[in-house]
DNA sequence: GAGAGGAATCGAAACGTTTCGATTCGCTTG
DNA sequence: CAAGCGAATCGAAACGTTTCGATTCCTCTC
């Protein structure tokens, strides 16, 4: 129905090449003369053209794949993947190419909806904080797609952009110790996702490195989101013994924290210190407003746009990159009181 | 280089028609033993379907295109869209669709950029919150592509879901004429959003109704942002007769409003009582939670999906569906203290 | 045993582009 | 004036599918 070359070539009596040179004025020359006519001719027939077709002879599409993590539900909900696919979203727009939000794969391991990913739609795809289960990545690697993978698990073959998850908890850590904390508690994100792991470990090593003694009641799951950090947070203030602080593995469980202490009346921070991860927006909202380890995200999400452009066009792009968090110190951490 | 249909027909020495009936499993027969045959040879080559060869013959590509507000910068930031977006998101893996994100269509009038909706790559749109001068939606309708504006201006022809503003806004300000309040001021969004506009003018009309006098300076605009709603309440409070209540276009401004009152030491609600809009999820995580109008956004986005495809499939769809927003009564409003 | 009927399969067109080899034609040059 | 050249244009193949008409061939029936 919406017209094509073709109406535009057999209305002007000319080939449908010499249309097609005409409307990208190339690769070879036309007269100015029909050029002149065809230009014309289209902007009549208000010509558009379909892309499907040009993807199907040149093999590009001018868009990139997003693979969201395998959480199940409002993944896109979560701030972390909001900031990074914001930051995607800008750079794919500076370089003049769209998204495909692929929205079926996360958690299915189902091959029909794998192949999805590689059926010439897209021309690389960034998988946001992909686990090294993840079924898709691996089959894109297999398949020689250009990926990147955003925050997740180090996969063998897999270019990945990273935040050293190491160095962030010990500049929280260093952060409460140096306040005085001795007795310092873990609330821990999905121990199925990489970063969660690694800052459990950040964590293990400190306590360890610098002799403090932990129980495994101090370290507690809340599966990144505020309710886990509630419940968690809950538990904590049970024990017999209270930690006097406490280092969430991202913003939003020290959000549901922090609500379990204000419901408890424990004040934050004079009997609890609370430290977030990620510096979300939500992170400056809360009162007192959170501590909380800042990592370049947007930038991150940025760079990958940046480095699929570089893969498609077949440039080097180093193997991993590693970004640098920052410790921003605001209201939720204290000097402990002293024992009483 | 990957493998087609052609490769799976060569090696079995059958015709490319039969490989795909028997991988398809229609729209015709094959005798079981070919069948066989083939998806076993499929599988053994690594074959996978290309999905834009597939859409270049069908006209279909299982694919929905999202169209963000005209915003320059940051969109993906907005809490209204993230919550538009997630309830998308939902309904299209539910319905086995993927999304494309365009990146390029917020502010841009090039003809190119506008003719990258209509390329094929997408069966249908959806449009959140345009204005009536979005040349996009223009240009969509003008070419019959299936497509639904949420939350935006009513345009000719359009099929279109809105939240009822003008509800909204009366019973935030009957909440608080309830209350008592009857100096009560408004902080506009961006009046070039139909949102923002229903929402002033159905305060100015509460206003008149009730026969309550009010300024123009009473009356500000917020631009939707936090920052905007902070320097609004700034100077509302530099008014020699302050105003007991103010009525924010949406939650983010409400917030930023809610810390210039912190900043200046007026106490909310005490001094001062502040009513968002949007239920967004950092308006119950500030201190006072605010009183917010909820809008069922997320139910919208599902809903939106829905309909585009049912345009799609030719299903009749109604021209206009009103959501119903309800009001969140929390702890950011309250009786106006006695006049000193 | 000729003809009909039906299942299985084939071949080719079509979708809308891009691009490459081939063709036309006017002009220069020896 | 024949040969050669370059610019402009044409025609056709190719990309990987789907699908429709045509063909083959087997079986059943009278």
């Amino acid at each position: 129905m919406p017209t094509s070359i073709k109406d535009i070539a057999k209305l002007l009596n000319v080939s449908v090449s010499t249309v097609s040179y005409a409307i990208n004025g190339g690769p070879r020359t036309v007269s100015p003369e029909v050029r002149e006519k065809v230009l014309d001719a289209a902007r009549e027939l208000g010509y558009r053209p379909n892309r499907v077709a040009k993807s199907m002879v040149t093999g590009r599409s001018r868009t990139i794949g997003i693979v969201p993590p395998e959480i199940v539900e409002d993944v896109l909900l979560s701030p972390y993947l909001q900031l990074a696919l914001n930051g995607i979203f800008n750079a794919a727009g500076k370089s003049h190419h769209d998204l495909v939000l692929f929205t079926r794969l996360a958690g299915s391991g189902h091959e029909e909806v794998l192949s999805t990913i590689l059926d010439g739609r897209v021309d690389g795809a960034v998988f946001i904080a992909p686990n090294s289960t993840n079924r898709a990545v691996l089959l894109a690697k297999e398949l020689r797609i250009p990926c990147i993978s955003l925050a997740g698990s180090e996969i063998d073959g897999v270019h990945t952009l990273s935040v050293a998850n190491e160095t962030g908890m010990r500049l929280a850590m260093r952060h409460l110790f140096d306040l005085g904390h001795r007795r310092i508690a873990h609330i821990a994100g999905r121990l199925d996702m990489q970063d969660a792991i690694e800052r459990l470990r950040a964590y293990s090593e400190f306590m360890t490195n610098n002799r403090l003694a932990y129980h495994d009641s101090w370290v507690l799951k809340g599966q990144f989101h505020p309710d886990g950090g509630y419940a968690a947070m809950k538990s904590l203030l049970a024990l017999p013994v209270r930690p006097t602080a406490v280092v969430c593995a991202n913003d939003d469980m020290a959000i549901g924290a922090l609500r379990a202490c204000q419901e408890m009346g424990v004040s934050v921070p004079g009997e609890m210190s609370i430290c977030g991860f990620d510096m979300t927006s939500a992170s400056g909202l809360t009162i007192p407003p959170l501590t909380t380890v800042f990592q370049p995200i947007a930038d991150m999400g940025r760079h990958a746009v940046k480095s699929v452009l570089d893969l498609i066009e077949g440039n080097p792009v180093p193997k991993h990159i590693t970004f640098e968090p920052t410790l921003v110190v605001r209201s939720s951490t204290a000097c402990p009181m002293m024992e009483s």
